[in-house]
DNA sequence: ACTTTAGTTGATAGTTTGTTTCAATAAGGA
DNA sequence: TCCTTATTGAAACAAACTATCAACTAAAGT
């Protein structure tokens, strides 16, 4: 609760009105949010939250890695709020909500082996999982 | 180069004219394509294709495991055509040539992890790399 | 605290992307 | 070949996102 300014500032952004609400309707967020969504939602803290600046806020949150970009089975991306560093998500199907979980060294094995066989050089991945939570699992 | 039709055929799909149009184009792409362009692309081949279809057909191809939906760094998705049991994919940032892979036991072994650890019951995974491929890399 | 200045905002208009509807068409079995 | 019904494509619509630009405000200097 107050990391993200300073990544902001130490990044030349300043720490405005509007990404503070943006940043606090993520923080509050237990399932994806559309720009949309967020938009609405943030209205409640600051009614003149324009959807253009969620647009821009949610590209600068996940450029400093401060957001995420979801990808959900049918039509595409909701964002969460992101802690640096945590890159892989386990979704609920069924209530979208999500855990994050650090990318275990199954995975950067499976890279090393891929880099040698392909000659590709890899430097980004996306690794989303999706299924029930046990709440979900429970009510069928 | 027909398996498809099987396939279409087996799940009480009729094979029709757009849609080897489109399994053509998405067979000879070697980059992510956006609906658009199939169209574009496709009507090289069959003057009358409709966009429309083109959606539809994707939705379909993508159902069936025939084509899959690809989520780049930027902007969401394009099309590619898929082997059915290949699920994971590599791509170039650079050029947009991919390759598919196998999900080897790495990945299996994380995600049965995860779901002791969590309670969570697993059952769809996305995983895609992102780097350059090695024509790429060379030329830098 | 006051001023300055450059990053930031939000309304409007526009573009791109995807969906709904429905009459016309064509695939595939009889 | 005929018949049934899935499938198609145009047009209209809806949603998602972007560009522009004058007004505003955060933050650094005085």
């Amino acid at each position: 609760m107050g990391g993200w300014k300073k990544v902001l500032a130490d990044a030349g952004y300043r720490v405005t009105r509007p990404r503070k609400v943006v940043v606090e309707v993520l923080g509050q967020a237990e399932v994806p949010l559309g720009a949309q969504e967020i938009c609405e939602l943030g209205r409640a803290l600051h009614p003149d939250l324009g959807l253009v600046t969620v647009y821009r806020t949610l590209d600068l949150l996940e450029e400093l890695g401060l957001a995420c970009r979801v990808h959900l089975n049918g039509g595409c991306h909701g964002y969460l709020a992101s802690v640096p560093g945590h890159r892989h998500r386990l979704l609920c199907e069924r209530c979208g909500r999500s855990i994050e979980f650090l990318g275990r060294n199954d995975l950067d094995v499976l890279i090393a082996n891929l880099e040698a066989k392909t000659g590709y050089r890899i430097h980004e991945h996306l690794l989303q999982l999706l299924g029930l939570c046990p709440e979900c699992q429970a009510q069928r």
